[in-house]
DNA sequence: ATGTCATATGACACACTTGTCATTTCGTTG
DNA sequence: CAACGAAATGACAAGTGTGTCATATGACAT
């Protein structure tokens, strides 16, 4: 995380070079990432950055931390879910606001994306379980009797994961589309496509 | 593609760039491809591997359609599917042909696996629309009845396609492991994970 | 043996990177 | 005002990388 040096700096300041990280952090995946295009961007000598951070490794650090923050203030905001949803509901609601915070910050969410599919060292380490919180709604929906008793909680966590990551790739494709999409996506998880 | 001086390389020169490319490409995603890795490894002159190739692109095309021609060739091998068979049993038989493939040749497929999580310019433009069979498949069995009419061939092949796919990343399993969970995925997209 | 021509070769020019460090600048405090 | 110390600065060393090019080599034809 950043030295003390760099709290030290005014306000301006920080957000200057916070929004110069976020760029080429957005834009370019973390080995792509070159600190000298930071500073010249964020308009600071090289060396001062340098007396900000120890490296690259530090201020994305930073720089996620931060988003991470912001994204779920956001998030909790809305949170005002029936306790009694299922799974597939809750889901949907928390892509819905997701889906906001993307348009609203796209570069944010731009860097969300570019990290889901790194597989740098440092940033596999970084990805945190965010899916803890799905397992658990769906083992509960286990056994409140929606889900098939033989279903296992983990597959279905990656599946739901890994399609709706992927999913945001198209978020091009305005609200109605990008919903619709999703939700095509977990009434086929939930449902199936095999006539019966 | 190759220059015509690599053409007329000696069978055994071809071999050993062939193999210093598959290990570079192997273990570093496109960008991060050094030809000067290349060259060290296969114990050839710099200036030697720029009267071969253009550059990089060059020689990824080269190694990439060459591991093609063979994976088609073992793919097509074991083509004595049921004309009859629905996409879920066609692709359950195609994939344990691929993991198969897989097996026999790790670094092959760890650079199939590489292009899918890459996203340069160059390797997007590459990355053909092998999802098309699939997509008739399921076109086909929508006629046939076995497949809900609401359903969009398009989606279907697209979840299909991404799950299979990382689903790679866990190859390490071993077969047992890997064929089980490509087969519960399977089932779910066929039958949702919802009780009736 | 001489000439020709394709190929082999590594030094070179250039462009980029990172992290350090001696020096300068500046604000605060005595 | 002086002096101290923290922060700012850009030149620097050392490391990547790419693509080119003049020259060396060697095989083959005359």
């Amino acid at each position: 995380m950043p030295k003390e040096t760099f709290n030290n700096l005014s306000k301006d300041k920080k957000q200057k070079i916070f929004i110069a990280a976020v760029q080429e952090f957005s834009t370019r995946r973390f080995s792509e990432v070159s600190i000298n295009q930071i500073v010249k961007t964020a308009g600071i000598p090289r060396g001062s950055f340098y007396q900000y951070f120890n490296d690259k490794e530090d201020i994305f650090l930073y720089v996620f931390t931060e988003i991470l923050k912001e994204k779920q203030e956001i998030l909790h905001s809305t949170e005002d879910v029936n306790p009694d949803a299922d799974v597939f509901e809750v889901l949907m609601q928390t892509i819905r606001a997701s889906y906001q915070w993307s348009r609203a910050k796209p570069e944010y969410s731009q860097i969300s994306l570019l990290m889901e599919i790194d597989n740098s060292e440092f940033i596999i380490r970084l990805r945190t379980a965010s899916a803890n919180e799905l397992r658990k709604m769906v083992e509960r929906d286990k056994q409140r009797g929606l889900i098939k008793p033989e279903i296992d909680p983990d597959l279905v966590v990656e599946m739901i994961y890994s399609f709706i990551i992927k999913e945001y790739f198209w978020i091009g494709l305005g609200e109605d589309m990008f919903l619709k999409r999703i939700n095509d996506i977990i009434k086929i998880i939930k449902e199936g496509i095999a006539c019966v």
